[in-house]
DNA sequence: CCAACTATCACGGGGCGTTAACGTGA
DNA sequence: TTCACGTTAACGCCCCGTGATAGTTG
C-alpha cells in the first residue's frame, strides 16, 4: 500500500490531483488509515495509468469516469470519436496557422474584410481551444 | 451609434462578451446613454474586429488587450511567438493522434509499459490545452 | 521534539453561458 | 400596458494550483 506523495511521485499526478479524483470519484484509493490518510496499492495504481492514459488524449474527466467505471461502456466508439476531434482540431490549427502567416505578410488590414472573421463562420470557434 | 444586440447580431459575440470586454477594460462602448446603455460606433467596431482577429488566433485576452492598446506593442513578434506555439501545439496532436491510433489497434494495454506516459515525459502536459 | 507528511476547507482563474431580478424604450 | 430590449450581480463550468490551518507519522 502507498501514501499519496508515492503515488505522486511514480505517476507525475500531484497529490491535489489525486485528492481531488477520489473527490469526484474518479479515483478512489484502495482504502484509508484510521486517520484517514489514503492508500493505494497496485490496482488502483493501473487505474490510474488509464486514466492519465485518456487524459493525455484530452479526454474529459466525466467521460473519463464512464469509461472506467461503467464495464459495458463503449471504450472503442469513444476512442473513434475522439480520434476524430482530434483530427478536427488539429484542422483548424493548421488553418490558423496558415491565417497567421498570412496576416505577418499583409499586416494587419480588417478595413479589407469588414464581414467579420471566416473561421467562425466555418466552425463554431469556442469549442475549439 | 448602436447597441450590444446589434453589435453581437453583426460580429456575433454574445451580449454577455461585449459587457465583460468592458468590464475587463478590453473593449469599452464609445460612450452610454444616460440609463447605463452601452453604445458602439465604428471605431469601436473595427477594434473589436482586430480583438476577434487575435482572439481566433487563441491569443489570451490579457495579451490581445496590450496588442490594442499598447501604441507600441510588437505585433509582428507576437505573432511570430504565437505561430510557433500554434505550430507546437499542433505537432502535440499529430503525436496524440497517432498515439490514439495505437491504442485503437493494440488495445488499453498498459501493463506492457508501466513505467508512465511518454507524453507527458516529452511535454509538459497541461500547457497544451 | 521536529521534519515531513497528511487532511480538509476555500478561493482563484479564463472566458464566458446562464439564470435571476430589475429598469427602459417604443 | 405590453413586451422586447437593456442593465448588473452572481453562480456554474473544468481541472486542478495554491495557500491556510491543523492533525499524523516516524
Amino acid at each position: 500500500m502507498m501514501t499519496v506523495k508515492e503515488v505522486s511521485r511514480l505517476t507525475g499526478v500531484s497529490v491535489r490531483t489525486l485528492q481531488y479524483y477520489d473527490r469526484i470519484g474518479l479515483l478512489h484509493p484502495a482504502g484509508y488509515t484510521e486517520s484517514g490518510y489514503r492508500l493505494y496499492d497496485d490496482a488502483t495504481l493501473e487505474t490510474l495509468q488509464q486514466i492519465l492514459l485518456f487524459r493525455e488524449l484530452e479526454f474529459p474527466l466525466k467521460q473519463i469516469s464512464q469509461i472506467i467505471h461503467a464495464p459495458d461502456f463503449d471504450r472503442n466508439r469513444a476512442l473513434e470519436q475522439q480520434i476524430t476531434m482530434l483530427q478536427l482540431k488539429k484542422e483548424h490549427l493548421e488553418n490558423l496557422i496558415l491565417f497567421a502567416r498570412g496576416i505577418q505578410l499583409t499586416g494587419v488590414r480588417l478595413k479589407n474584410k469588414p464581414d467579420g472573421l471566416f473561421f467562425n463562420r466555418q466552425f463554431g470557434a469556442s469549442a475549439w481551444r
